[in-house]
DNA sequence: AAATGATGCGAGCAATTGCTCACTAATTCA
DNA sequence: TGAATTAGTGAGCAATTGCTCGCATCATTT
């Protein structure tokens, strides 16, 4: 398995190369998103993009650069994203922004929930490169700097643990819901706009609050 | 791919063969955790348990079956646990239960990260028999149970859905500290067990808690 | 128009993998 | 003891897959 080496292997100059990428790229989702990764395979993926496999492999220098270029584009996307969010938000409650930001991950989870997962699952087994790094941390920062903003409502004050937590429970929940049934169920996003609320201002090591009615243990 | 049959091809009836079949288990258990799916492959399992691959098919009708053994094992494990832990805290709060809970969850994906992540990947990849569902069921019946005689201490009454999202968010944050770092985390029970405890104790729909204390915003 | 380079093609090689089958060895039964 | 059953073997077939390479076609520049 010589696969180590995740850089395009050249840059179209024409116009009609670029349409080539595009269109490997394009087939190379509907391919995994499709048939999983049992199924994936570069001659499979030139069929469908109806492009020769010499073609594929001009740009992209083995088969896992090319599920490489796909996670970098998903995820470039979602730091957009998020970025934009935290901006857009700046003004509103905590909860309001929580909100907005489970809505993104809905969306992208929704969009096409078998090419997510998928990617997902390569995105940790994959040896990716800086540019993976750069998007979390970007991720990262502007969702600490969300809650910096409302620390005061926190139970403690926020750690880059927090922000990592936070992250792995909405994709967790999203996913799942995602992955069970087609329609997105409509209390999805409350339930994990809760779960966070709930982790992010419940202090840590004491009942939260025992029972304000029923009888204490 | 052929792969539909996941039931055992042939029962041990001799000493020597029960112990073939647990050395190909324990086999192919060591190479999917070492080489992960990629490297996954019947004649390794075979090679690595010092068998031949006939022997192995002798008892496995194809690759698929093998891991759904192994996940068969790992799930019915888990069951076990679960419904004992349930029993064994009849008595206890509720917050003491979920611990316990979470520490079985830590326990099983500690002991080998990568081969639990590996088989629960899969478990959602394969058409998985009724034995799974079987297992989930006791789980869930397990949890609700539990969560009933809690009731009082609840936000609201215990939904399905709810067994099923605290399943996912202890998973989900356990899988993601285990992959990380080898190291246990000291706080990791704590940062579950708080997070399920806001999950379940936070009225739906409203602001949890806006600063008891703290200054407010 | 000719030259130069960029783009596209696809047969097919080398390696891998799931699995079979004809066979031998061990165990149990009569 | 010898037959019958169970267990184990491993060469190798058929199919798949990642990828290369020699060549044709198109675009741009001179």
């Amino acid at each position: 398995m010589p696969r180590i080496d995740l850089r395009q292997r050249k840059s179209p100059r024409q116009a009609r190369s670029t349409d080539t990428v595009e269109t490997i790229l394009a087939a190379a989702a509907r391919v995994l998103e499709r048939e999983s990764l049992a199924g994936f395979n570069t001659n499979r993926v030139a069929e469908v993009a109806g492009v020769s496999v010499g073609s594929l492999y001009q740009y992209f220098p083995n088969k896992s650069a090319l599920v490489a270029a796909l996670i970098d584009r998903h995820e470039s996307a979602l730091a957009a994203s998020i970025e934009s969010c935290v901006a857009t938000h700046q003004d509103r409650s905590l909860r309001e922004a929580l909100l907005a930001l489970v809505d993104i991950g809905i969306a992208q989870q929704y969009a096409r929930p078998m090419l997510a997962a998928a990617l997902d699952h390569e995105e940790a087994r994959l040896p990716l490169g800086p540019r993976l790094r750069d998007y979390e941390q970007r991720i990262g920062a502007a969702v600490m700097a969300l809650l910096q903003r409302h620390a005061a409502e926190l139970a403690a004050p926020p750690q880059l643990n927090d922000v990592q937590d936070i992250f792995v429970i909405a994709k967790a929940m999203i996913e799942a819901d995602a992955l069970a049934g087609r329609t997105p169920s409509a209390d999805l996003r409350d339930r994990v706009a809760r779960t966070l609320l709930g982790y992010l201002t419940t202090r840590p090591g004491a009942d939260p609050r025992s029972a304000s009615k029923g009888s204490g243990a």
